[in-house]
DNA sequence: ATGGTGCCTGAAACCGGTTTCTGTTAACCG
DNA sequence: CGGTTAACAGAAACCGGTTTCAGGCACCAT
């Protein structure tokens, strides 16, 4: 390991001046003559002094770091989700902390420790227990991702359940189907539970009466494979497989081909994300597209803003717009034109 | 947001005590008589006093925290590795700083950043320049995750070519499959590399010509299908393709299953980690088994022990054993003999 | 010459903890 | 009863920065 650490003491010494002139000279703030700003320039370089970041962010009261915690990160979505929040922490010199509660026991200790380290936390929806969000909220700007927020506690999120409604409608009316699985655990989160009361709300708004329950998996593709082999051993399976996420949907298709059933002739399956791999696979998934990396960005903006100005921050909730993808797997011979179910 | 921070101070005066005597009573260090000890404790309860995190650290000269680099994360891999990397730092105390460069060009300056606010770093093998990784442990204690070492560096990972060298000799000898595709960029990742070469050489020591070129794709789920597409498309398509991840297995899988090719009647595939998804396609995977977590986190405990003593750390390489899993996508109709390839 | 103004500069206080060092007190021993 | 020792408590220094505050100085107008 390197040269011990070199301090703005030290620095001051070796060009003569005092730390305060050394501290303003490596932050650029308040006046300095040209002659000292050299010396100490001269100094740093010829030392390689870095300021030490805790001493900065002890004085400054702020770390320079923003948290991200969600369940438990897989597939694409966590990863956009992650990128679209560096995008906006990694400009503003903060660095990200990542948890993933994975149904530990011991979350809510761990994100409350984690709020003495950030200077703000987004957390998804549907991740901690609300005592313990406002609990949060109360130590540190808070914005819940893809989840409600509270009256205190901002949100970032797009309308689910008017999504998924048209998704739906567009297989109910335009393909006239009629025997539709939802798969997707409602109580997991609150994406899934706004996705599932769309999907209901179709239904009746229609007349139709909608499947009493969801098939209950979790949000990961073998578990898509899992309930395609649930739903289609049974002696009448559905007509169409509506996943909440396009994971799932991916592992359902697998799960359907490999059983020898042609989508979508035998079997429809639609999903929700508009993941990478959902234009790709064949027969294309028809799906939801989400912004998600612009609802972490936007999530990290607000954050940072809040972190900066403690003055009353405003903590409007923010709904972005989503977009049907109409693809081949619903039925659809060939792009149809979308629409944009916006907010 | 809640009432003003209370400091040590505030809390000593509260309890009519030194400030000395509250640290001491909030970290159970040295001896505090019971009465105070109940005095500080009472007015700590009473206040919700929680020690600052940045105070602490700045003394304890130790940001109590670690970092991960990686160049992108998507799929099963990088959420394993998570994992195991945060189930050794969080009992330690430690919070995990994400990083993921994907191919930003300021991702060695971002690296260099992170070294700054942490006790030690992980890096993906192929992630950053060799310069700068030298540059890095020069700062802070670093090791390598599945890439090689350097004098300074240690690494963790496993043996990918001799590995893969098991798998290819399965698919040639006991196959007697002759016209095997690789897909992966071995100049991307160590990883891949390895595995190149591991293919290659069980070629050689069969007396086979391998192919001259692997198909470059990038490694996620995607790109296997992309593969698949053009490997079919060929006149002369191969009998088998040895993927270098599952991810791209799976994508293979779904591109094939989806111009109506059986596998592994009409093609073989196969892939490399284990991942979830694996045992649950149909057919299921053949594949090696890559103690991912564990890697993760013989990470962390490498870079929680560094942190700990500074004194001649041992920087040893660690590899540990995979483990080839035979499945069905390879030909062999039911679940034989499992060889370990460890070291 | 005098007073006012603005630019630089450094001493010192501060951020919120930990730790050393010194002093007091009580217990124990011969 | 005198002396050594251990337990305990607090003042002050320290970690490495930033920022306030006051003073010195040059320049200008009166």
């Amino acid at each position: 390991m390197g040269n011990s650490r070199i301090t703005v003491r030290e620095i001051a010494r070796l060009a003569g001046v005092s730390v305060a002139t050394v501290s303003r000279v490596s932050n650029g703030t308040g006046q300095v003559s040209a002659d000292l700003r050299q010396r100490v320039l001269d100094a740093i370089e010829l030392h390689g002094y870095r300021p030490d970041h805790l001493g900065r962010a002890l004085a400054a009261r702020r770390h320079g770091a923003l948290g991200l915690v969600f369940p438990g990160l897989s597939g694409p979505y966590f990863s956009e989700l992650i990128q679209g929040f560096e995008s906006e922490a990694v400009p503003a010199r903060a660095s990200v902390h990542i948890l993933c509660t994975h149904l530990r026991e011991d979350a809510d200790a761990q994100v409350l420790e984690m709020a003495r380290r950030v200077d703000g936390i987004a957390v998804m929806g549907g991740t901690i227990s609300e005592a313990v969000l406002l609990q949060l909220a109360d130590l540190v700007p808070v914005v819940v991702l893809a989840g409600p927020g509270r009256d205190a506690v901002p949100s970032v999120g797009v309308d689910n359940c008017a999504a998924m409604g048209g998704l739906t409608r567009h297989l109910l009316a335009e393909h006239g189907l009629r025997d539709l699985a939802f798969v997707g655990t409602p109580e997991g989160s609150p994406d899934v539970s706004q996705r599932w009361a769309g999907f209901l709300a179709a239904h009746r708004e229609l007349g139709l009466t909608p499947p009493t329950e969801p098939v209950r998996v979790s949000m990961q593709q073998p578990d898509g494979v899992l309930a395609a082999e649930e739903l289609l051993r049974d002696r009448r399976p559905p007509e169409a497989i509506v996943c909440a996420n396009d994971e799932v949907a991916l592992g359902a298709l697998v799960g359907a081909l490999g059983r020898g059933l042609r989508v979508p002739q035998d079997l429809v399956i639609t999903g929700f994300d508009d993941a990478p791999m959902a234009a790709l696979v064949s027969p294309p998934l028809t799906t939801v597209r989400q912004p998600v990396r612009e609802l972490a960005a936007e999530a990290a903006r607000l954050l940072l803003r809040a972190a900066d100005g403690p003055g009353a921050p405003a903590p409007d909730s923010i709904v972005l717009p989503t977009e049907l993808v109409v693809r081949r797997s619903c039925g659809c011979s060939t792009a149809t034109p979308t629409g944009g179910t916006g907010k």
